[in-house]
DNA sequence: AAAATAATGTGTTTATTTTACACATTAAAA
DNA sequence: TTTTAATGTGTAAAATAAACACATTATTTT
């Protein structure tokens, strides 16, 4: 109980110069952020990984991060590493989860925040000119770098769940797409089988989709039609409570 | 294109010692822990505030947190809090959010990592000594220091989700506890009011209360049967999908 | 040109889940 | 003993989810 009140800072009121030292003091801890990147082609759910720079972990694939700088909001710097890596900007991007454990690198102590990231492959394609970046499937990822392999999970598992209850897997598809790339989408990333009929009333029920009134071209079957999502409408709805359920 | 490979530092390998240099280098950032401490109260949900240490925010209140330690995990920190702060240290402990914007701490950089904390009020109550520390009615919680503001309402909307999904209010209660008990929690952190009976037969379906065969005791009014959560039943279930909705 | 192929596009029926709703029971208080 | 205020339970209706089959269209093959 004495460790309630023993050094409890609240009962010294300190001066702004006084915390100043301990911000600028020696615990000091160098802060990362790593993108997990995902990208949909061949309707296989796929993640962008870089080789590794660091020697010990020579041959491996671990996640595209880098340092924070010291005066740079983390949520810049991941789309700075997004910016440098893929030549993209204007992408889909969400902080998951902190990752934290004292000897999670092998340089010294690093916590990094970890992002994930959708961006559309088709669009993407062009960008790549670099042998060190690859997609791979995220069936066969194992065998991260550092602790990259758990955060990669992690993530993975986050858009699990996520893309069940907000519209962010469109930001994987072009922005024109037929029900059969979504459903195709949903799947692998689900990694499951979907009816598609219900697949396709439950889409038009939330009534979100946008008819274009195009229709696929070059496909070696009878085209489907083409449908944008609904961004607009979907951010002024709100959303009611789902209900209990565990 | 260009900045795909400029700079890019895969076409390097680097030595350990490289990248320790760059570990130790000048854009090292002050990390802290801040933790959201909810706690159910006269059937109130509150969360525990402290007033600020800094003259800045002085008579404003504010999360407990605390710088980590070079050395320390995350994690561990966010315990360590608790523990000096409320003496329990067998508490639910869950990581939320990382707040990294450049400015939000007057003394410099300070990235924070967010937990949310549930504990029991009860069980804790004989602990508070501190006349700095208060349970705050979480509707009444406002302007406070720093950014935790921002902080507090990302872990209540947190917790209004989580809720729902996952079997965490427990740990707001009694070990023992009656429905009407369980029923007061919800519709106090979800801010809205239920069915009486569909709220009972949505528990008793999932089948995972325990009849202790035990009957509320100085109640003023008919006692309730008492239950326990069997969180052994529920780790062992595994979770089917919910579906898409959104 | 006709037939075969492989995909798109649609509706109904059933089962399950959720919601709405009312009365008997029990212990405490009057 | 009566009154009161809560606990404890069941059913019917509505909404949602799941299972399921066939006609249509464009392409490809014959």
């Amino acid at each position: 109980m004495a460790s309630v009140t023993n050094g409890n800072p609240a009962t010294n009121i300190k001066s702004l110069q006084a915390i100043q030292t301990e911000v600028q003091g020696s615990n000091r801890i160098a802060l990362s952020v790593d993108c997990v990147i995902f990208g949909f082609d061949e309707n296989k759910l796929k993640v962008l990984l870089i080789r590794s720079d660091l020697k010990k972990y020579q041959g491996l694939w671990s996640l595209l991060g880098d340092l924070v700088a010291a005066k740079e909001d983390i949520h810049d710097a991941a789309y700075r590493i997004l910016k440098e890596r893929t030549g993209l900007d204007d992408v889909y991007l969400e902080q998951v989860h902190t990752f934290g454990s004292v000897t999670r690198h092998p340089a010294g102590r690093v916590v990094t925040v970890a992002y994930c990231s959708l961006i559309n492959v088709q669009h993407h394609k062009l960008k790549i000119l670099d042998n060190e970046l690859h997609w791979h499937d995220v069936q066969n990822v194992a065998g991260l770098a550092f602790d990259h392999q758990e955060i990669f999970e992690a993530c993975y598992r986050w858009l699990q769940k996520r893309i069940q209850e907000h519209p962010l897997g469109f930001n994987l598809l072009p922005k024109k797409f037929s029900l059969r790339d979504l459903q195709n989408l949903y799947e692998a990333i689900l990694d499951t089988k979907m009816d598609r009929r219900n697949f396709r009333k439950k889409f038009f029920a939330m009534d979100f989709l946008i008819d274009i009134d195009e229709m696929e071209q070059d496909v070696p079957h009878r085209p489907g039609k083409l449908y944008k999502f609904n961004f607009d409408k979907y951010a002024k709805k709100k959303k009611k409570w789902v209900g209990i359920d565990f």
